[in-house]
DNA sequence: CTGTTAGCGCCTTCAG
DNA sequence: CTGAAGGCGCTAACAG
């Protein structure tokens, strides 16, 4: 820790003599005979400047080579434009592909992005407040990360209203007030289902997320309506818990094949665990889709070229980046809209056949 | 844009009128009784504060709820505790579990990422210095995306010296002064393509990433290698260019199928790509590895679970991810190790033979 | 159209 | 051990 040596001693000299440091708006204000003001409405385009006014400013910047000091601009303005996203997971490809509209639309509007994984874990509020509050992001944009602390974020909030959107997520109800973009994962879930269900199976299986996962609980909810609609044609609902990888659904997928009577069909909460289960399957010998239907959910990148290609559902992953981005900006820019009761953004799903699921067996 | 009305007005009040900010530094002082030197000290354990008046504070601070406002403070300290970080595609599951260990390391130093994709496209220099200044980034990180403005970003930087490392990618001379943390790619490419001259294989193609990509180019040279040492054995280089994606290698390995004499393996310079290459094949009607070996790099978490099996060269990405947040946050808190000329880092890769690879078909 | 002025919230000398 | 004071770089009134 403590230096010891003359050279410590001159790296902790004051901050005026630090060598060279970056032009100041001082610096180019000198250089080009103006005022400090005329140069900040020069750079932000701001109020008015004569044309020669403009061009020395312009030609000052340029000698000295000035950048704006944008800790000192955020800190004037009290914006950072950084957006934080909290999500489950940035491996899973499905929020990979949303993080590139994120990406897209934040770079577009001028915004940086921070990114918290809570690598499935629950986000305590605290932990929210901390990142939101100490890393001053302008907003915040939960992904399938919302409801573990609902509650919790909601009473400690005396603070200043902070723009918050969800998305991907079923809505609780204390969250009902906040903007959200997601498909109706309840229905998709129904019907990749019933997808099964028409094809014969009786036996369905589902590989749920983590231990009460919200983010796929309504995919759930789907599955078991699906069934119940079906009635006596179907048998009860055998679900196991994946966690949302690959490897825990390889697992999962396992123990599902040991069940007796084995199901005929698995239904995965999202393609990562099919791309498990599928080696799961692969590996008891069986085969795709003769001996076991399998779906996923979310339809990335990889479920198209699985072998054999996976029926899945499809959801618009960029545009639900993009279009959360673009509604935190609004509550962002325009904070009179943070009083506004929004209804949830429910964007289309489509269920997407490939040869991952074909007829029953015969005889099962 | 326009508001009308006495609603737009109202919102454009000068700031001062705000209701109810956030509580300052001078308002835990006031309530303390304090200055704010002690408060300040008390919050930064800094300089020397008796009990009574730490007690003071800190009953002040939490009855306030009072978080510093780290705009002011950032911009005091002319430090954002960010970091940036540039890759090619936050979308490449290596690349994410890179990033996996660069969230972990800069959480637990207290760093922020932002991070940069160019979706494969190169990165002007220009760019990187408008993410660094007006961002303010503490420091970059660059992920294979370094070489293309090597050149410009050298000569462009008479501004104080920014703290950058490289990682996972081939350096070039004129980069050698900044830290790097890689495995030896050209050393890696040539072992996984003596694994399959060892097995027989005479005609390997391999797929290449986007034209002239530094990520991918020592690999390349890896296996030209190979293919040059083992002489008259086997037959002159065929090298297509995928574009790092699953798609895009699905479409160059069709074309390498197309060739004639068909080559008997495909070493893809990703695992992204072996993936989309494995797709190409099963389409053909040929079996992996009976007609057709396939050699993957980068054993991401797909690889263990793709049908066959898929032999690649294992990265360790996380390692990578972690020492490269290491290195950056020594440049920046120690400014004197800007100064150091430092060895690349070459941290320890490994062939992983699966059951993608066989021995050559019979009498080809 | 342009310059002057007054801070934003915090940290850090410098005195006491 | 503590308080007073100055200023980081920029922007936004307010005068001229």
């Amino acid at each position: 820790m403590a230096l010891k040596g003359p050279n410590g001693e001159k790296t902790r000299k004051r901050t005026r003599s630090r060598a060279s440091s970056a032009a100041s708006i001082r610096d180019v204000a000198r250089v080009a005979g103006v005022s400090t003001a005329s140069v900040s409405r020069c750079i932000n385009n701001s109020g008015t400047l004569s044309d020669g006014t403009r061009e020395r400013v312009l030609a000052a910047i340029d000698e000295l080579n000035y950048t704006p000091n944008s800790l000192a601009r955020d800190f004037r303005r009290g914006r950072t434009f950084m957006l934080l996203v909290v999500l489950p997971s940035v491996g899973d490809p499905f929020f990979t592909d949303v993080m590139r509209g994120v990406h897209a639309e934040a770079g577009r509007r001028g915004y940086g992005i921070v990114i918290s994984d809570t690598q499935h874990n629950s986000l305590s509020a605290n932990e929210v407040e901390t990142l939101l509050i100490s890393r001053q992001a302008d907003g915040i944009i939960l992904f399938g990360t919302a409801s573990p602390f609902a509650t919790e974020i909601l009473s400690s909030r005396r603070r200043r209203a902070i723009p918050i959107v969800i998305g991907c997520e079923a809505i609780a109800p204390e969250l009902k007030r906040y903007p959200s973009v997601q498909i109706d994962n309840v229905l998709a879930a129904r019907q990749a289902t019933e997808h099964l269900i028409d094809l014969g199976h009786r036996r369905i299986a589902f590989v749920a997320g983590v231990g009460g996962s919200m983010l796929t609980a309504d995919r759930e909810r789907g599955y078991r309506a699906a069934l119940e609609a079906a009635g006596k044609r179907v048998s009860a609902a055998t679900v196991v818990a994946g966690d949302l990888s690959v490897a825990g659904a390889a697992a999962a997928a396992k123990r599902l094949l040991a069940v007796d009577p084995r199901p005929t069909a698995i239904f995965c909460a999202n393609d990562e665990m099919a791309i498990g289960a599928a080696s799961a399957i692969a590996e008891q010998g069986l085969r795709i889709p003769e001996d076991m239907s399998l779906v996923g959910f979310d339809d990335t990148r990889y479920a198209a070229v699985m072998q054999p290609p996976l029926t899945t559902i499809r959801q618009p992953a960029e545009r639900i980046g993009m279009r959360s981005v673009q509604r935190i900006c609004k509550l962002i820019e325009e904070p009179s809209a943070l009083r506004d009761n929004p209804e949830p953004e429910i964007v289309a799903h489509e269920l997407i056949v490939r040869a991952s699921t074909g007829p029953v067996p015969n005889g099962r």
